[in-house]
DNA sequence: TCACTCTAGTTAACGGTGTTAACCGGCGTC
DNA sequence: GACGCCGGTTAACACCGTTAACTAGAGTGA
């Protein structure tokens, strides 16, 4: 009888990783402490996942994936490419400070799980915003310009408020959500105002 | 004999830890490691440090220094509150660049090792900086408002350029370090801008 | 000079980590 | 019925931070 019951083992273990993941944080995440969650042995685990690498990179997944398709639903549903950019901002934080352990990993310390962009080509979020911002320049909305260099200045700029946030938790005033939220907006306005 | 010639044993570990540290990154550094490093059993360095964060916290010290007295040199050699502005965002980009490990212990993840600001007081280097702003704002340079909120901003602003560049090293076109030195320049004007 | 204390090191050990190797029971298939 | 695979198991390795107990040696006061 194997220890899985709903299910294939496969899911069954990315769930539990998940569980622990967002409970005990990234750093607390032991391949012996998922495999104790759901009753079986730590190296059980490396039938279905190579390394625990691969395992959070699995679980976080869909993480990743709501992310691309909350820019991407954001993009699609704005009246004007440059609205789309204007509720950018808001999207992106806002992700971020409902996920800091995703945009953690996705975001601030990729290097250390080997996940991340994909040196090869663009993160998907990266190139959509790319497009973004050729769509308001072709539309005359924005000067005509460097895209990637407005993209690049606009994800730091976002960035750099969102990771701000989630690195210092209330431990400098000014990094509560609702002004972290405000800044957000107001930093894309900043540089929308540059590229005008 | 013991086995630390020139100097008292502390500061030849903080040196020997300083180096591994330099070399093999934050998370390749351990005890053993560094004990091993100055031909000494692990435990001895409990004889002088408390913890493994105590020693790492003592090795970052003097680089947390240097980048406090960078900031402050820089606003007290320009001309005028708003060109030292101008000149802190190249300074600040700079030491995260020449000094990632650093950049990387006290910015972006300071909780992982029970460092960074104090939650208590303002660290110092922001602190400086909303008292530059504050003198732009005394000297008319900048328009009266909230000198705390603008210092967020243009620190949100660096640290995004600053701490992307360190986290995902080369593997996004336009995140080498000279875009990313200009794009610091433009990110403090984009903010500058908005304040005026 | 003897005995004491303090310093700065030692080894052994504990509980934890990711990971590998060897084994083993049950299941489906030729 | 033998075979092999699938999905588990236990044992083990090398490492981690840290603690406890011990010890060689220097310094000091009686």
């Amino acid at each position: 009888m194997p220890p899985f019951t709903d299910g294939d083992a496969r899911t069954s273990i990315v769930e539990a990783a998940s569980a622990v993941f967002a409970q005990k944080g990234i750093d607390g995440v032991s391949m012996r402490h998922i495999a104790r969650e759901i009753g079986v042995s730590a190296t059980a685990l490396y039938r279905h996942f190579d390394s625990k690498n691969a395992l959070l990179s699995a679980a976080c997944e869909a993480g990743f994936a709501e992310f691309e398709a909350r820019i991407d639903a954001t993009a699609r549903a704005a009246a004007t490419p440059l609205d789309a950019l204007r509720q950018l901002g808001g999207v992106y934080v806002d992700f971020a400070l409902t996920h800091p352990m995703h945009y953690d990993v996705m975001m601030i310390r990729p290097h250390q799980w080997a996940l991340g962009p994909n040196p090869e080509r663009d993160p998907e979020s990266f190139a959509g915003l790319i497009a973004v911002i050729e769509a308001c320049q072709a539309a005359g909305q924005l000067a005509p310009g460097d895209a990637r260099e407005a993209a690049h200045r606009l994800w730091a700029a976002l960035h750099g408020v969102a990771s701000l946030a989630i690195a210092m938790p209330g431990e400098i005033r000014g990094l509560e959500p609702e002004p972290v939220r405000a800044r957000a907006d107001a930093m894309v306005e900043a540089v929308i105002a540059t590229l005008t």
